[in-house]
DNA sequence: CGAGCTGTTGATCTGCATCAAGGTCTGTGG
DNA sequence: CCACAGACCTTGATGCAGATCAACAGCTCG
């Protein structure tokens, strides 16, 4: 049902060919599932790897002296999982399956020999990951600045923002595949004050429940209590040398 | 008293040959100073460039809607400011000066050309942008899980390490160029709080204080108390092809 | 030599954590 | 098809870390 190598993200600064493209997807292994729960990677593992997130949820996390577990992403069909650790010698993150999932591997040295061949490669990289950095920045002043409530409805925004690129989400519903502890973890709350938070949401008319789904019938007012962080990214940096294979002289 | 351009930063995954440090070096503008509280670039601001900081500390920051103020990094000398960016169309964070500074513009149009011209200089890029990503999950999950003891205790020395790199913290001795009201805005906290904490690291002999001096008498101990991410950085990573000049064709 | 930062301290308040106990749903084996 | 275990959600009572409010003191710099 899902595409076997899905490359929006990949895409999304528009500074790849599409031969650029298709030689990342020769050195992808092939397409591997692993159940709900499965651990695709674990923190302090020395793999050189990251993946490519095909299909399903994963959740990326470490835990800390303390023994609490901090949610670093929950990442969608499409992204890069695990990239943060190639600049380490053991793996930050663990990588865990929030559905059945299905990943394909990236080797680090084969990535490598692109980037080092293809400079718009490793451009398109450094972009996606100054754009998580973003993304991390905006939630970590939401939590140590802003009350609970605002940081659900600001998460409830982004998946959905999130999941309607990828076609999970019509009409702003969708399915809510986390749960409320994991939901605290992401958000720095205890799973009670999460499920206060839900029910307050829901009693004022803000997100509508049933089952595991999720409807946001008024954007405009969740907006209005989120913590909202308005950002554009811009499509094709206008400071980039507009994209050419002459510079090429990797082999195929 | 500085060197004109630092590239210990640049250098720490040494995947850079000697030339392309200084093929950077040639990019990047003259020397500029600015006074203490001098915004050397306003979030929103349209600007191409990214800078590097010879001299002086810098605040990295925005504001929320609800007019509150995040710090997102404090910057020492040898940082590349302001690369976030790279990927929007208006800057995501300002630049402010916290003591007098010196820095120097790289503007992204050569910048670009640089990386399409020699890969390892987006790789390098790449690799820092990954570490910073790593420094800001660590201090999500220590706002979101420690408590404020804590976080000043990782801030410390966290500092202390950074500094000593460049020489300014000797026998863990420092000068703290922060007010507790920006270390509040960093951190999470009020300046009240802060205070009060800072005043009991003092009172329990974990920390000295005279002036704005602060002295680390028993790093141990500190660690004990605080949010401690043990992280070794991977000088060369093990996947990146050796270095070599063979695949470049920048010009000069 | 006074104005405005910065640091310090006390009193009080509150958002969220903690502790505790049910209730509901889901999948599994008998 | 039912029983039942475990995961998940819900709700109440209570506690506390850190926020807020309010002074004031010391320092720095124009």
């Amino acid at each position: 049902v899902h595409e076997p190598f899905p490359t929006h993200r990949l895409k999304e600064f528009s500074c790849l060919t599409a031969d650029d493209v298709s030689r990342i997807s020769r050195i992808a292994g092939p397409a591997v599932e692993h159940p709900r729960h499965a651990v695709i990677r674990a923190e302090g593992a020395r793999d050189s790897s990251v993946y490519l997130l095909v299909d399903g949820w994963v959740l990326s996390s470490f835990v800390l002296r303390s023994g609490e577990r901090q949610i670093l992403k929950l990442h969608l069909p499409g992204d890069m999982l695990g990239s943060t650790s190639m600049c380490v010698d053991a793996a930050v993150d663990s990588l865990t399956a929030l559905t059945p999932v299905t990943v394909r591997r990236l080797p680090l040295e084969a990535l490598g020999a692109l980037m080092v061949g293809s400079p718009r490669i490793a451009t398109a990289l450094l972009l996606s990951a100054q754009k998580e950095r973003i993304a991390l920045m905006d939630r970590l002043a939401a939590v140590a600045r802003s009350p609970a409530l605002s940081r659900i409805a600001m998460f409830l925004l982004d998946l959905n923002d999130r999941l309607a690129l990828i076609g999970q989400s019509r009409e702003n519903s969708f399915r809510l595949r986390i749960t409320q502890e994991q939901l605290g973890d992401l958000l720095g709350l205890t799973f009670v004050h999460v499920n206060r938070m839900m029910r307050q949401l829901d009693r004022d008319g803000l997100i509508v429940r049933q089952a595991s789904n999720v409807h946001l019938p008024d954007l405009d007012r969740l907006r209005a209590v989120a913590t909202v962080p308005v950002r554009r990214m811009s499509a094709q940096p206008a400071w980039l040398p507009p994209m050419s294979d002459t510079n090429d002289t990797a082999a195929a």
